[in-house]
DNA sequence: CCAGATAATGGTCACGTGACCATTAGGGCT
DNA sequence: AGCCCTAATGGTCACGTGACCATTATCTGG
């Protein structure tokens, strides 16, 4: 691999003039810096980040950590981040943490070895590396959390305003005539807290409502889950007449066990999510959603990340929220047919 | 950010031995063994795998570059990388081409710079890039391709069977009694040179039958081509009575398609593709399907790229096949209800 | 014609590590 | 006692870069 040297004697130069034709081209005279362009195209000379980032202190790589790749959600989440840290001259390194946060701490360590200048988080359930991520920070890595962020969370954060949407969703259905909404579950409040299960009380209760004990069951997030509270759920003396997922991947979880049940779409129960993940439009009938404007908070993520490694700003904490926008289709209609 | 030195500092030994306490424990008395673990675990070190991948001329990174993040195919790839690359210490940049050519160039350019030991990659349509990929392979980056490989292509890949895969689909729909059968159109022969499109005529051929040239158009491979040549083919005097989807995505766009127009599935049409996508089990009717094993072509492709950096035997090529299973949901009946 | 400014180029060193070689102490053998 | 062997530990240097300081050539104004 050619070095900045080999390019320096190939145009008879010393090693900072042919650096400089990289960093700072305008110090060099015309044809000087012509000489060292000529060379490096030759030789196919590539700065050597790894090098340079040991001399900097500071390299040119971003970390993301994702809740579960396949979700759609994150994989929108890491296209738009990749492009982003790509259009600065970032790599950008991804892992999964599969929500578990022992695998996050794993690759958590294998981020802070590779020095990355700024991480992007969704972190996992059960959170005992608040403090790991604390320590990171402290030793100049700059931390964003996104799509969800500890209780008196110290960190930047992008997050969708999850209050506005349950909101939103919830007084959608109330307008159409529902007076029992379920939710999928509440998340457990400790080890899966979740800004939108814990709003959904207050939503009902801006319509007049109550959320219905029977209703509330504390559960797991996953698809799988979603599948079996939607069978209990339906099959209670009184069942919801609207299902509010809060999630793309528990809609697919519902969706499967109203289809088993042979229940009809919004006949005999509305279905309204989060996430406008393509296949919702391609079930019959096509579903309700509230959809996140993932790209834009990739965007911005990166932004402020780079922005304050940059800029040397590492202490600015900076917080966006992000509106969700509703997009009816046909899964929600007046209860009872 | 502390260093070895700080470790060897505050254990009382030499950085030398301080070092020893991770690479080669066995080479130290235990007390000291202990002191230097002590003293790591207090000040937190972790050693910097920036420094230590200059130093040891190849860094423990890995570069995956997908075709598209967004579908599945590529999401389930990634996780199976990240996951594998996990457990051999290294960490995973990923980097999304969208088949895009210039952007792929883009991409490579940043993991040269970033010295990734190996690249794992999909490569894109158009493919002017291979000398590059030639390039960084004789400055010591170990290549493999995935999903898809350059004619005579020089490096290692992984890959679905796809030969055996159009064959047994071919057979499938033929024993159902279907003739009249009908790809998603094919694809460039240059710009999108694709295994699967270039042996279906061969696989009809194999029951005796040939390709309508009423069905063979030349799209782009995306969703959205995919929908407007089904309008198109099922609009024909003479319609295709099943449809073969070569990739997921594409059955999305057909699906969609059959909807719009009304048609049955499978009594009006029957529809087989590629990709076992979750939502292919979630429309009506469930689709049948070719499921390709993505968990292990990405673990097989990490354990390829990993064996080669790590035993120095770059010059070596692996080709591994992988054969993709028929899932039969409902979706392909005989023609003609 | 020269002081001082500026343009252009050159030289040196440290970032943290791992490879390699060097040194010291003690134990077993003849 | 003298030798060698091994266990345990220490010292030095280069990887390629970027920050910083140094040097040389050329120009400008009085």
């Amino acid at each position: 691999m050619p070095s900045i040297l080999d390019v320096a004697k190939r145009a008879g130069v010393a090693p900072t003039t042919a650096k400089r034709a990289i960093n700072e081209p305008h110090l060099l005279a015309p044809a000087t810096l012509e000489r060292v362009r000529k060379a490096i195209e030759e030789l196919g000379y590539e700065p050597d980040q790894v090098a340079g980032g040991l001399r900097r202190g500071r390299t040119r790589t971003l970390g993301l950590m994702v809740g579960n790749i396949i979700e759609p959600f994150f994989a929108s989440l890491t296209r738009s981040v990749a492009r982003e840290a790509r259009a600065r001259g970032y790599a950008l390194m991804v892992a999964d943490s599969e929500y578990d946060s022992s695998l996050e701490l794993q690759n958590l360590r294998l981020f802070r070895g590779q020095r990355v200048s700024g991480l992007i988080i969704r972190s996992a359930f059960g959170s005992p590396n608040l403090d790991y991520l604390k320590q990171m920070q402290a030793r100049g890595t700059y931390i964003l959390e996104i799509d969800h962020f500890y209780p008196d969370s110290p960190f930047s954060y992008v997050m969708l305003d999850g209050r506005q949407c349950v909101f939103e969703g919830v007084r959608y259905l109330y307008e159409l005539g529902h007076r029992r909404i379920a939710t999928l579950g509440d998340y457990h409040p400790v080890l899966t807290p979740d800004e939108r299960s814990r709003v959904f009380p207050e939503a009902m209760q801006a319509v007049g409502l109550s959320p219905n004990p029977a209703y509330q069951r504390v559960i797991e997030r996953s698809e799988e889950a979603a599948y079996q509270l939607t069978l209990e759920l339906m099959r209670l003396p009184e069942p919801p007449t609207a299902l509010f997922s809060l999630t793309g991947s528990e809609a697919a979880g519902a969706f499967r066990a109203l289809r088993e049940l042979g229940l009809r779409i919004p006949q005999d129960v509305s279905l309204l999510t989060f996430d406008n993940y393509s296949w919702t439009s391609l079930v019959t009938p096509p579903l309700d959603v509230i959809e996140q404007p993932v790209e834009e908070m990739g965007r911005a993520a990166v932004e402020i990340v780079l922005d304050a490694v940059e800029h040397q700003t590492l202490d600015k904490v900076v917080r966006r929220r992000f509106p969700g926008r509703l997009i009816r289709r046909g899964s929600c209609a007046p209860p009872g047919g």
